[in-house]
DNA sequence: ACCTGAACACCGTTCAAGT
DNA sequence: ACCTGAACACCGTTCAAGT
């Protein structure tokens, strides 16, 4: 019934505005500078001292990973939307699906390399988050697989792979040159004859 | 007619010495850390203060630049190489030449968005690199394109993007998820009805 | 001409002391 | 129960003093 998100029984209320400043201000730093931004700023931007991010969030991991929890409904929100387009037209689901996690993985500078590496990281935040997006993307293929659209041997971790190297490129090299690599690749996962 | 590479004009004895063992110290740093390894330890593993690795390589760039300077002789040396070979075969010429710049690109932790990076940063020894990397591509691409092998819009800068974007894989996560990608990106290459 | 290493700046992380 | 900020550790980079 409440309006505002309990994390474990009844925070004290200024601990509560302080969390919520913390993660309004680590988004625009992350946004702006990056995952690697000072945590220092990050504190500073929030009005609070650096104890206090630390108080709330062991290390950066954990403050990326209470990030991202927002982000990745709306993401997981399409991706069960599109599971369910999948009957009508798999490739094309497939497709939007890539997209779609390309953009969300280059967000932050440096966020597609914490999204690879999560995946065995089992502790992180991150890392069901990870999961969820391989196991969709699973889906997807299998769909897709299933309707003949792509080959047999394309799986979920591929195109997670796929995903995160797209958007790695978007943040260190030009956009385009991701459109294009994720253009090729998908023709390829395409392509019956290898 | 001397063994030894020169620099400039005739450097004392030690600081020739100095060079070379900073050099081979920092090959090993890469190669275990990664290219973002404290240059404190390389220093101290070179036998030198931290200050006599900053009077030979103003930067960690730089210094990174110069390590790779040999390395980057013989993949150029395998690169004409595949440019002769490629007017009997100039896809197989093509692929040979993705998959060896991979190898290359993922030698330490952190190259490929170095190499990606350096495009654009003239100044730095690397660019020239990149640059050459790309022609090569290109000489390579063009062949396969003129002999109907791969699609018309291949260009060598999208070979050089599926390099970096592999290696970076091999670096963070499987050599086998970066495998897979490279082996769909080029079969999407190849393919010809987009 | 080159080397040394102390010195400074910067940032991550901890923790004793406060409220 | 939570916050504060000084303190410590670590690393990049500079530069005055040496040889």
């Amino acid at each position: 019934m409440t309006t505002t998100p309990e994390r474990k029984r009844r925070p004290r209320a200024d601990a509560l505005r302080n969390y919520e400043r913390l993660l309004a201000a680590a988004e625009t730093a992350f946004r702006v500078r990056g995952v690697h931004a000072p945590l220092e700023g990050v504190a500073r931007d929030a009005g609070v001292a650096i104890g206090t991010l630390y108080g709330h969030f062991p290390n950066r991991r954990a403050l990326l990973g209470a990030l991202l929890r927002e982000r990745n409904e709306a993401l997981f929100a399409l991706g069960d939307k599109l599971i369910a387009q999948s009957a009508r037209d798999a490739e094309r689901a497939l497709e939007r699906w890539i997209r779609a996690v390309v953009e969300h993985a280059a967000a932050y500078q440096g966020l597609a390399a914490e999204l690879v590496g999560g995946t065995d990281d089992e502790a992180s935040e991150l890392h069901a988050s990870c999961v969820r997006m391989v196991e969709i993307g699973e889906r997807l293929a299998g769909q897709a697989r299933a309707a003949g659209a792509i080959r047999p041997e394309v799986r979920g971790q591929d195109v997670f792979a796929l995903m995160n190297a797209a958007a790695w490129l978007r943040e260190n090299g030009s956009a385009q040159q991701a459109d294009r690599l994720v253009d090729f690749t998908i023709a390829g996962m395409r392509e019956r004859t290898l």
